[in-house]
DNA sequence: TTAGTGACAGGCA
DNA sequence: CTGCCTGCCACTA
């Protein structure tokens, strides 16, 4: 419909994030190097600040590499746990979700 | 056009 | 475990 005037790196973000399931997170690094760039882990964050309101993007499933919510504000960080947790993830005493059991691989084969 | 920015990642002390 | 530094690159003004 839009937006094709964007990289191929952000279409292809935004498609994966898309594909990420309730109950499941990627992080940003991860779906860098899924879109294409092992080291675009920082345009990820770009396209979450920038496509989120227009592309209806879960953005609350992408948390950081070591499993946190990566959020400086704090009201914007307890509404990602709380989308998260309503979700049935559930946050360590650290603050931390258990990547092992919630990282979502995306099957790049399928689509 | 250039310079600055950033919900990061990984290495090192 | 924590904190600091560097790389990285699309987007914005």
């Amino acid at each position: 419909m839009e937006g094709l005037q964007l990289q191929p790196f952000t279409q292809k973000t935004i498609k994966i994030i898309k594909q990420i399931p309730r109950g499941n997170v990627m992080t940003y690094g991860q779906i860098a190097t899924m879109a294409g760039s092992s080291r675009g882990a920082r345009q990820v964050v770009r396209v979450l600040h920038s496509m989120s309101s227009k592309h209806q993007l879960p953005w609350h499933r992408v948390i950081n590499s070591k499993g946190e919510i990566s959020l400086r504000d704090e009201e914007s960080y307890f509404t990602q746990k709380k989308l998260l947790e309503d979700e049935g993830i559930v946050f360590e005493e650290n603050g931390r979700v258990d990547l092992n059991t919630y990282l979502f691989f995306p099957n790049d084969t399928l689509g």
